[in-house]
DNA sequence: GTCTATACGGCGATAGAC
DNA sequence: GTCTATCGCCGTATAGAC
């Protein structure tokens, strides 16, 4: 063990962190089930993270930049803005159904972090969350060859809430079917807020 | 001490257990913090609950019929459907406002419940918000006079998701005033899905 | 029936051996 | 720099005193 350089040791108990509380939760999230995962010594963490909260925390960000990266791979091949919706939509409640467990484990960690002092790390991974989303809403109207009539900030913002509410709502009861009707009904409301591209607006950029 | 019948110690135990995880979190439900909030004794807590685990579950119950009522409390008295939802919904995210951390201990539960072998508390709980949902968008439906064009289960299902995220969103930055934009697109968006009741509705009932 | 005292294990953290 | 041994704390559960 001697010759691990530091920040592949990092990288490989974050990593085992990961696999432990995907596996057990939060409550299982603890130095000993790290380092048996990683198998590591139990003191090994101790030289690498200050403390157990460190640890959680560097978990926590990791999860948040894998999951910004997941959305950003999200390619809408479709033309119109409802069905990039759709889709969208479509694909991420499929990656919840592939890994349950895992966004399970983002919504608890998350929650984790707004208790005690650390309310920002809640706030900034949600901020992220948005502005992946409006990236989203911009490249799609752009396919689509429309605009949007509503802020687009609000917009993001309503996306967001949709996918916590259907995460939320699948993890309860793994309606597929169910979902994909909310997803419909949702990605409608939003196609309502796009007006076709004028001149003007080509003119304007 | 004697003299304290079980049901009322039970319900005694409950609440203190509710005070506990409100303040901190599930990782703070503890027996020891709950008898001691109760002012009983260690011991007490196991001759009323076999187990934690089922000292946990009694408090999920009891947290979310307490959300039931409070949803069946929402009396609407707007005219229109649009403004039934965004006061509905408003009051629903101002209730958030007013306590968070109960919301966010809620949460915590659900989740955890959802861990295990515990899967049919959380499906239960969502069901049981729908079906609140479903009784509310009925009840502003007759008021405004209009019938809902949509599946109501898939309708409620919407609203709930709605909620859920909201929930998440305002957990997260607190930002009342963007979550009432969010709640004014949402209920457009839903009251586009109703039409004037006729004759013939009136009629079949 | 009610409560105390304690057993037992898992936890985070650290001092000190290699 | 790396690991082991151990400390002190806190959790659940229970055996037995009142």
């Amino acid at each position: 063990m001697r010759r691990i350089p530091v920040e592949q040791r990092r990288e490989e108990l974050i990593a085992a962190a990961i696999r432990v509380v995907t596996r057990g939760g939060v409550g299982a999230l603890t130095t000993r089930a790290v380092a048996a995962e990683a198998g590591m010594p139990l003191g090994a963490i101790h030289y690498i993270f200050a403390s157990q909260d460190e640890l959680i925390r560097a978990v926590t960000d990791v999860i948040r930049d894998e999951e910004r990266l997941a959305a950003e791979v999200v390619s809408l091949e479709a033309q119109t803005i409802e069905d990039a919706l759709c889709a969208g939509l479509g694909a991420y409640v499929r990656l919840v159904e592939s890994d349950p467990t895992k966004e399970l484990a983002v919504l608890e960690l998350a929650l984790h972090s707004r208790r005690g002092d650390r309310h920002d790390t809640m706030r900034d991974q949600w901020s992220g969350y948005r502005a992946a989303a409006r990236g989203l809403l911009e490249q799609a109207a752009v396919r689509a060859g429309v605009t949007w009539t509503l802020d687009l900030d609000d917009l993001a913002r309503m996306l967001i809430v949709a996918m916590d509410g259907l995460t939320l709502g699948y993890l309860a009861d793994g309606d597929l079917d169910a979902a994909d009707r909310a997803i419909a009904i949702l990605a409608a409301a939003l196609a309502t807020h796009t007006r076709p591209l004028t001149a003007e607006d080509v003119h304007a950029h």
